[in-house]
DNA sequence: GTCTATAGTGGGATAGAC
DNA sequence: GTCTATCCCACTATAGAC
């Protein structure tokens, strides 16, 4: 991938995602890619090595795209939790196969700008207030939406209660038990604000 | 798969679980458990109709040991909460290869054994005492295992306050607050205790 | 030098004839 | 059970066009 801001090599990314997000994972194929750009397969390995950094600068896209969306939620809002969940939902919601690639099996940390992964999570980690509870939060999050993408709840009915005791488990974290009335503006204030 | 109780389809599967297990998804292949078995890949369409169906027989094997080792697991404990997730997370680790294919992507729920997914969903169901508090429980469950298996979080700390965390936010939802120590300990305990 | 093509390797799932 | 054959894949070597 010689020069990934400008030339061909971007072509090659922007296609492949639309292949990924359009037709799912099977049909990443460096074939369809290169026959979205009306060219060969072969042609492709020109512009990137293989087809395993195509997808890392498909996630690497996901990730900036997601952090600068997180960042712009949680912006001027006192929920920080909530306006944090209802954005990773979004996302996930509208770029379900961008999100299963940024999200499932090993990150390939080497080949990230550095800091992107530490500042996607940031809004969440500021909104948790530790790392471990913004981990257990995040795994809550992730966990309701792959399944939920995948299907793995029973068809019939909304999962939107799970997702509101989920938050409401969250929020007591961030929030000392003896605190009445905690909802979006009470907050005790996570130790950022 | 003729006879997939006796006879050479049990074989199969257990050649394909073996392989799996082993060496993981990408050594899953026809080739491979075929040879596991001393024949060639096409001769394992004598048994098998196709490698989702062998798959699916995986499943099947995985949800019944997990089903059995999460009812053993909470039978006579008092904190049926505690008592599955130390026996969902040993089940995951024991067969991390496994239990990704029994989570991840859609549940072929057609060739599943009628109420083999309730069965296996019933202990954490009893212990959060309602469907979607069981919900955001496995969310939680899952998304910490899956996020451990795949290295999501920074590999120099512990997961272990993380687990605690959410083992404890999870453990308020099944008891409204005012409700003084029904369990054994009224204190947010670590999963293995 | 840059972008492409053709041809070929080796590995997959799988159908069909024996 | 076998073998052959088809088709899809990632990837490489090499070479021609601009």
């Amino acid at each position: 991938m010689a020069d990934p801001q400008t030339s061909r090599a971007r072509d090659v990314v922007i296609a492949g995602r639309r292949v990924l997000e359009q037709d799912g994972p099977d049909a990443l194929t460096m074939r369809r890619v290169a026959g979205e750009l009306g060219i060969r397969a072969p042609s492709l390995y020109k512009h990137v090595p293989h087809k395993s950094a195509l997808e890392t600068a498909i996630i690497v896209d996901g990730f900036e795209e997601a952090a600068a969306a997180f960042e712009a939620a949680v912006e001027g809002e006192d929920d920080h939790l909530a306006a944090f969940v209802v954005a990773y939902r979004a996302f996930a919601t509208a770029h379900p196969h961008v999100y299963r690639l940024m999200t499932q099996g090993p990150l390939p940390r080497e080949h990230l700008p550095p800091g992107l992964e530490a500042r996607t999570a940031a809004p969440l980690l500021h909104a948790m207030g530790s790392a471990p509870r913004a981990r257990a939060a995040w795994a809550f999050i992730h966990g309701m939406k792959v399944l939920e993408l995948d299907a793995r709840f029973p068809a019939d009915d909304s999962t939107e209660p799970a997702w509101r005791e989920g938050i409401a488990a969250l929020r007591a974290l961030s929030q000392p038990s003896d605190r009445p009335g905690h909802l979006r503006r009470t907050t005790p204030s996570s130790p950022g604000d």
